[in-house]
DNA sequence: CGCTCTCGTGTAATCGTTTACATGCACTGT
DNA sequence: ACAGTGCATGTAAACGATTACACGAGAGCG
């Protein structure tokens, strides 16, 4: 074997080098804007161009530049989704539903993780701002940096009030609400509530839900019922340590999201509790693993994979330069399980 | 107001028209070849030239675009992450790991969700020959499309035997057959094992373990005590009421995931069985849940935030033309919990 | 027959960087 | 004093597509 059929990793045709529309252009017999148009708008070329082009294409597998084609046009055909933690399983369902709605649509899409850092923020900022992007779809609650990128924005899942973009959510404070006054039904008079991060967005409209549960089912608000927390299974923990502690325990506890539930319901049980027996337990979100705890949790479902979807969907139409809704709101449901029930009379 | 202030998204001031490398030269009086010099080899330029074009920087906002400077050094620091699923959760932890070590490389992700569509695959490929990536991390178990797009690959938790391409997971077979050896050591005679998907190569190596395990336990391996999965919730429960219907059940079983094993203790439990006095059951992956299911599950725990460190350090090692490590295999551990018990004498 | 219109095509400018090469200047060593 | 060296900088040629504009050939029409 000579030396030089030996490097470039062995056994590949001899550096292959990606072919270019020029390539394709002179296989085809025709001009490089034809080869573009032929892909581009197939209807402004004679059917025979537009078959030896695709023909030359095919026979040495050619492949757009997009770096090329993105410094031209000034579109990208991308999308950078923020959220605030990747780790989150919350999250995964509505980024399937928004990579389906984007890919069909020939869109691809970028990951950010914010992951509370700033050097991050101010990196995709930058992303938007050099055209990395066309849009953004924000799951993270805030617009930072002033991210006015001049490309399109919407905020998912958690409003942004403060920026004038497209909201995408379920209607947090009637759920919240909804689930309150079905506690109360049940019979239960001091339903307990657990937050999550104070200053939340959506913290604030859920909280504000309980509160007007409590007013609609006649009962009086009470600051002692209600716990903080940061929408950890370990604040879930917490909290059930304290209910276990204190003197007069509520009849039902309200968390504002299913992994504080599944972790104040373990902990409750632990302690000799039986739910929903002694106390009731729900939750929010309805992750999938809210059906297999042990008692199944009731909790409000959010439709994640549909969320996704019609964020995107919405991105899409600003994209496309058409109109967008300026606020979609997806309907919720109460799922009731095992952890909840009746009040002890 | 005028019309002429009017239109252009009011209050504006009036297209600010992104900032190029040539405004920065004229406002900081250098060429644009000493901007370029100053933003990618600080030390090749004097230390006047570069405050001076650092300000000019931060007076103008300048952002480069990514699109011309991919064009002409014909890399993008992009990576492409292809994953078989973006819903299953077992994914989330791994893609933070690769997220927070490509983002200090300076690599942004794009992410790929397969889906099973072949016509993904198409896109997914092209983004890799058409230099939208300078890499890719391949979580899907296969290589498609004969993609040798030209870019560094690897595999990552699952390995690819037939492609030449570093591997990065831990030791499924090792793995298993500790998990096996401790449930022989329980005292358990019968140990049955749920399997994935056929055909899957992780699927092999775990099945494989079994075997070594219950070799090594001094038990005969007996098909009739396999049952066939694909890591779905539901196949466990499928498997439970297999299980319960027969005569003669195992008294342990091995699921090849968490969430086989969550659904088929919860129909164990549900058919009147008691985990672990009547039935021992051990998953793999320690997923989230794994620890506050009732009884909290027995498992293998894989640091998937580590794997995800690692994919993504061998790949950046392959992008910077460092040679890389054609295997990397991170430890396991078993985790005991509740859901694994002596054998009944 | 000549005019306009439409259609398909080609020519070439352009998008905003990076970087090979050239230039000029200030040292250094003989 | 002069060649040699090294450094900081500038000039200009890429990178690979898209697309405005121009052009020529028919078609349609009075």
């Amino acid at each position: 074997m000579s030396d030089a059929a030996r490097d470039e990793s062995a056994a590949e045709e001899a550096l292959p080098r990606a072919a270019r529309i020029q390539d394709v252009a002179r296989l085809a017999a025709v001009s490089t804007a034809t080869v573009s148009r032929a892909l581009a708008h197939p209807d402004r070329v004679s059917p025979e161009a537009r078959a030896r082009v695709m023909a030359a294409i095919a026979q040495i597998g050619y492949v757009p530049n997009p770096a090329a084609r993105t410094l031209r046009s000034q579109k990208s055909r991308m999308v950078l989704v923020v959220l605030p933690n990747l780790g989150n399983i919350f999250f995964s369902k509505i980024l399937r539903g928004i990579e389906e709605t984007l890919f069909e649509a020939g869109y691809g899409m970028i990951i950010g993780d914010l992951d509370g850092s700033p050097e991050k923020e101010a990196r995709f900022t930058a992303f938007m701002a050099g055209g990395q992007v066309d849009g953004a779809i924000l799951l993270n609650g805030h617009v930072f940096s002033e991210a006015r990128a001049g490309i399109p924005l919407i905020a998912l899942c958690e409003a942004i009030p403060e920026a004038a973009i497209p909201q995408i959510e379920v209607d947090n404070r009637a759920a919240a609400q909804a689930m309150t006054e079905y506690l109360a039904a049940l019979g239960h008079r001091r339903i307990a509530y657990v937050c999550g991060p104070a200053g939340n967005v959506l913290e604030r409209e859920r909280l504000r839900g309980y509160r007007d549960g409590l007013a609609a089912a006649g009962l009086a608000f009470d600051p002692g019922l209600v716990f903080p927390g940061d929408y950890s299974l370990e604040a879930g923990v917490q909290v059930g340590e304290g209910i276990l502690a204190r003197e007069g325990r509520p009849g039902a506890v309200f968390c504002s999201n299913d992994e504080m539930a599944i972790g104040l319901m373990r902990t409750l049980i632990s302690g000799g509790l039986r739910v929903p027996q002694d106390i009731s337990v729900a939750g929010f979100d309805d992750i999938e693993f809210a059906a297999v705890v042990e008692p199944p949790l009731t909790t409000v479902h959010q439709p994640r994979r549909e969320l996704g979807q019609a964020g995107a969907a919405v991105l899409l139409d600003l994209l496309a330069g058409r109109k967008a809704q300026p606020r979609v709101r997806l309907p919720t449901e109460i799922i009731v399980r095992a952890s909840t029930g009746p009040a002890r009379s």
